[in-house]
RNA sequence: GCUCCCUUCGUCUAGAGGCCUAGGACACGGCCCUCUCAAGGCUGUAACACCGGUUCGAAUCCGGUAGGGAGCGCCA
């Protein structure tokens, strides 16, 4: 739309590797790829890993393998390179070890020798009258004796940043228009934890100006955080990225994504068997309006995907809507495609017959019963069907299929003259009799499918009014 | 508590003062097709949170109310 939107975009997807991929995170990755893909820029993978604690390699494998099933690459990154390498924070301890004697070098930053526990409690005495809980500025006003005593007290620093008072911080939002902060109601922040590792505002902030990013895309509970990491970007003398914050993916009932809501992972959704495509376009039109309703092959998202129609409210993650776009996805498959997506080896002519009574493997697991196994207990309304019929129908569908073994078409034309009956009320009660269940693949080539003996008694079995105890 | 954000059919959304008796998609109902389901075709139900104001005219602008959410962390 406007000459800005299009101009190449250099995005980012900056996860921690502190757990599996969430859905709200592919959603931001997803978007900012497809920013990045359809500017002609660049897509940057970084990895925020400086929680030494709570990042693990095992997360990092998980992370990658995720990104890599969806199909969501990138151009920058772990195990690519790149002019900004290295991608992982944790390697990028010497960078931001210069950048923080510059800004206490500079009257921008100081050590902070406050305690966790006396913190905690100077929170909670501003809560209790009312006041906002941020830091008092102890330790702004430390003259240098002071800080010298600590120190050989063996008190550890953390780094503060010292935030200039009677500051108004300006910026675009991408998706909420212009926004304006006081820099009165933001608390000094630690910028370097105690164990001297770079704090999430800081390094965060610094490592996307560094690296060239042009558009922040994230999620909305960071739009009050952003000019914390304006007035940081602004001591350093950096430039600032464009800053973009989507609504967050929220549950049906309109809370936080979290556990009852069932699976919030990607992960958790390929182990469903769902489709990525299908994912991705149930991820795309989430917070997102696109020029087009129906289903898009991921290829051709760049294309559509509107930056200026990102949402600014919540988005309900309704897994109703991606179960179509897993149907439109199974529907788009090959023969083989399917085969392979099931993966129990089913032979062709059986994929075939119920790749359109499918959209989980699950549901295959189901028709394999039917095909060789038991058969579940009739629900009410296949009992209905069953008693409407009457043993006497059965009786002879038996014998009929006696005459014409496995062969409906044969067996239908002998029952249709000694019952009478057709259509519907010929069918149906066929159907329920030997496969437990009133709609499912053509009956025919699933009766060819079955046993002959299995079949046969599933006929017989309800010749004998065993329509009520079932 | 303070600061900030959000609010159109059940859901995802279109809509940037008249084109809106509010459009599309999913879901749901009906009809057609069909042995069934799905697919396909046709069709139906269904929304501007509320109250004021500005205006000839408001879903769209302004103010307030209500309800949701985020941030204020040595988590990201």
């Amino acid at each position: 739309m406007s000459a800005t939107a299009e101009m190449p975009a250099v995005t980012r997807f900056a996860p921690s590797p502190t757990g599996s991929l969430h859905l709200g995170n592919a959603r931001t990755a997803l978007f900012s790829r497809l920013w990045a893909a359809r500017t002609g820029g660049r897509f940057i993978l970084r990895i925020e890993d400086t929680d030494v604690e709570r990042s693990q390699p095992r997360f990092l494998a998980e992370l990658l393998a995720d990104l890599a099933w969806l199909g969501i690459d990138w151009d920058e990154g772990p195990g690519i390179g790149g002019p900004s390498a290295p991608y992982a924070q944790s390697e990028r301890g010497a960078l931001y070890a210069r950048l923080f004697t510059q800004l206490e070098a500079g009257g921008f930053a100081y050590p902070c020798y406050c305690t966790a526990e006396e913190l905690e409690l100077s929170r909670k005495l501003q809560r209790m009258s009312g006041k906002p809980p941020r830091y008092a500025g102890t330790c702004r006003v430390l003259t240098r004796d002071q800080r010298a005593e600590r120190e050989h007290r063996g008190l550890k620093p953390t780094l503060r940043f010292a935030v200039p008072a009677d500051r108004i911080l300006s910026f675009q939002d991408s998706v909420h228009g212009p926004q304006s902060f006081a820099s009165n109601d933001i608390g000094d922040f630690i910028i370097r934890r105690e164990d001297g590792t770079a704090a999430f505002f800081f390094c965060n902030a610094v490592d996307d100006s560094l690296m060239g990013v042009t558009r922040v895309l994230r999620g909305d509970d960071h739009l009050t955080n952003t000019p914390r990491q304006l007035m940081l970007l602004d001591a350093l003398g950096l430039r600032h990225p464009g800053y973009g914050h989507v609504g967050l993916l929220v549950g049906v009932d309109g809370s936080p994504l979290s556990k009852r809501h069932g699976s919030t992972s990607v992960r958790e959704f390929r182990e469903r068997g769902f489709l990525p495509a299908a994912l991705l376009n149930h991820l795309f039109r989430l917070g997102h309006a696109s020029d087009i309703d129906g289903w898009l092959a991921p290829g051709a998202m760049p294309a559509h995907f509107r930056p200026a129609h990102l949402g600014r409210a919540p988005a309900r993650f309704d897994e109703a809507q991606l179960l179509h776009w897993q149907k439109e996805g199974v529907e788009r498959m090959s023969l083989a495609e399917v085969g392979s997506w099931l993966g129990a080896g089913d032979p062709p002519e059986f994929v075939e017959l119920l790749r359109h009574n499918v959209t989980l493997p699950a549901d295959a697991a189901a028709w394999r019963k039917v095909v060789g196994g038991e058969l579940p207990p009739l629900g009410e309304s296949e009992r209905g069907v069953v008693s409407a019929a009457g043993p006497g129908f059965f009786a002879a569908a038996a014998a009929a299929f006696d005459q014409a073994p496995s062969d409906l078409k044969q067996l239908t034309r002998i029952l249709k003259d000694r019952t009478g009956r057709k259509g519907a009320e010929l069918y149906m009660p066929l159907r329920v009799a030997l496969t437990g269940l009133q709609h499912g693949p053509e009956l025919g080539p699933l009766l060819k499918l079955m046993p002959p003996d299995l079949a046969r008694r599933r006929l017989s079995h309800f010749a004998r009014n065993h329509a009520q105890d079932s």
